[in-house]
DNA sequence: AATATATCGATATATTTTTATCGATATGCT
DNA sequence: AGCATATCGATAAAAATATATCGATATATT
């Protein structure tokens, strides 16, 4: 699968040099090279180069880029410019940790509003994020056109959330249960994979110390 | 990078059967194919499997595999029966979103505290995990021996928090904060990459929606 | 002005990952 | 019993991804 014509693994490693980017200090030169972006974020400068060239036509030999341009260009790319809104149904702990947070805006994303079946948890956040019950999710999602959804719900309600979604317009879901979801081809799915993650972590630590696993062992 | 043998990528896609193995019916046959997985799951047989083939070694034509056993294998692989302590700094709201998440143990970690620079939240979370000042990172750390860190802090204090950890004996860190840490080789960070995430949501919805993006016009 | 050097972009090679193919085998059916 | 079928595991082919190589070019140095 591909999007604009970029691979997945590339439009993932797009924002880490933005990141890297826009971190710079402002006293710095102008101009940055794919070996120098390359050099700080451990990786390969042919890789960092071609990566840039699917976004960024400048860079001249010797030189590099002009980071400002860089910058604007992965912004535009990466659609940070144009703000998408979303909903988010589930506001429990990491439902309202994910309302309250205030870097999406950064991303191109607004969070308009939460929803939960549980109404004792109806009202706002302590920024003022409203969270309303799940019986106005339809009338909301429609009249606003919105087109992103967050799921925070526990995998049980996980399913039946997501095909409320998509019956009310929603075109891509950001899933944060640990489940997965059975959609169109027209939608997509994202799923935040913490399980993996965690399978990840738990590899190395075992590699680390030497723990043998018995389908290693003869 | 490899883990026990096995690609970053099948280690990735090892949980996803798992959760779809455990949530399958009580009732249902002992016995589950990688074809029922694949069809299920919206994956490929021939990847489901080989991924299968590198966690389990039964497996019979016609049958499939013993559903409880690959369970059992995959728990054991992915390391869910030996638990990992964890240690978390930064207990803003997603740092406290993960403290109290009763998830985790199943996945094989365990929480041991929380630690914050703000003395203000210090404390116990409701469901009492405790919040200790920064200042007790190191003693608690080395004491216990944890070898799992967690980063929930502003990008700005990430790297700090990330050297204080190695330097106590950190070995795995689970990055939340979006950006990029330098670390020494046999350090392993994973970085949850929300922005990846955005990056991809906010692509497919330029696609199903038909904005050109400027740098596809003529 | 000539030469050296950093860096780009393009092309080529290598590696990894995914997908397809095929013979072998366990079970059910005729 | 013999045949059909679902499924496995292994091997082969294809596709995607990452890495290496190389000529071209912009600047700095002699």
């Amino acid at each position: 699968m591909s999007y604009h014509g970029i691979s997945i693994a590339i439009l993932q490693r797009l924002p880490t040099y933005l990141g890297y980017l826009k971190a710079l200090p402002p006293n710095a030169s102008d101009n940055i090279s794919a070996t120098a972006i390359a050099a700080a974020l451990n990786m390969g400068e042919v890789q960092v180069r071609k990566d840039l060239a699917s976004v960024s036509s400048a860079g001249k030999p010797k030189i590099g880029y002009v980071a400002a341009d860089l910058i604007d260009e992965l912004e535009e790319f990466l659609g940070y410019n144009d703000i998408n809104d979303a909903v988010l149904v589930g506001a429990g702990r990491l439902g309202k940790a994910l309302l309250e947070y205030k870097g999406f805006s950064g991303y191109g994303l607004n969070i308009l509003a939460g929803f939960d079946v549980d109404e004792s948890v109806v009202g706002k956040t302590d920024s003022g994020k409203p969270i309303f019950p799940l019986s106005r999710f339809e009338n909301l999602c429609k009249r606003m056109k919105v087109k992103i959804g967050i799921i925070t719900v526990p995998t049980s309600e996980a399913q039946a959330v997501c095909n409320l979604m998509i019956k009310n317009g929603i075109l891509a879901i950001w899933n944060f249960a640990p489940t997965h979801l059975d959609v169109p081809e027209n939608i997509l799915v994202r799923s935040e994979n913490m399980a993996a993650s965690l399978a990840m972590l738990s590899s190395h630590l075992a590699k680390q110390l030497l723990i043998p696993k018995v389908s290693e062992l003869k």
